[in-house]
DNA sequence: CGCCTTTGACCAGCGC
DNA sequence: GCGCTGGTCAAAGGCG
């Protein structure tokens, strides 16, 4: 069996203590222009934000979640013939990071990192479109999100209990590192909640028809 | 006209 | 010290 969970959370196991987002330093961004030095420039230290990375098995790679984003990179990921997507929230007030990349090991499978928290709420679904991902904006939501998400063990749900069930999320790694004492080995995880809750919202009564 | 997508290049961090 | 990968920015083009 391919669980894909193995290989998303081998992307998100990685001690990629460097590869956060310093929306201080980001938000900066200083021209300097003219010699070329156009990257980013870097904080001293970032700060590490909200992660929460969840599977989601669609065909489609940008799944919408109320919010609107705008692509600004792309970047071929090793062991994988997929391509990584790095979306950023159109709100200027919101630096919220979304990584959108497909499990090698089963391409209907999607990998969606959510990096950080939407200071505003959706603006609705402009295109008209209603996904479960609207399920994860509430996560993100300032209003109804405040607890944080951690999960001490690689224990994720596996994909394949899903089976028919498909366009359902799956959280596969979920991390506050903003927390200061991130070792909360009992974390107000609601999983109940969360999973009834994000099922009602996973699936629509749209999509459950 | 405005917004979004695409592509290339550059930099920083990490590993060997 | 060098090389590799990941991540982000900027410019141009296309579409609605």
């Amino acid at each position: 069996m391919s669980n894909p969970v193995a290989s998303s959370s081998e992307s998100e196991d990685r001690p990629e203590s460097s590869t956060v987002s310093g929306e201080a330093a980001s938000s900066g961004k200083p021209p300097t222009p003219g010699t070329g030095g156009k990257v980013k420039k870097k904080g001293p230290k970032r700060i590490r934000q909200q992660r929460f990375a969840f599977m989601t098995k669609s065909e489609i790679d940008h799944l919408e979640d109320g919010y609107r984003w705008r692509k600004y990179g792309q970047k071929a990921v090793k062991n994988s013939p997929f391509p990584r997507s790095y979306y950023r929230c159109t709100n200027s007030k919101c630096t919220v990071k979304k990584r959108v990349e497909r499990s090698s090991t089963d391409p209907t499978t999607v990998i969606t990192t959510y990096e950080g928290q939407h200071c505003h709420h959706t603006v609705g679904f402009p295109r008209g479109l209603i996904s479960h991902e609207s399920a994860y904006a509430r996560y993100l939501a300032p209003s109804s999100t405040s607890q944080q998400f951690s999960y001490p063990r690689p224990q994720f749900p596996q994909v394949g209990d899903l089976g028919p069930s498909q366009s359902q999320p799956q959280v596969i790694s979920s991390e506050a590192e903003n927390q200061p004492s991130r070792e909360q080995p009992q974390t107000s995880f609601q999983d109940a909640r969360v999973d009834q809750g994000l099922l009602g919202d996973i699936v629509p009564s749209i999509m459950r028809n």
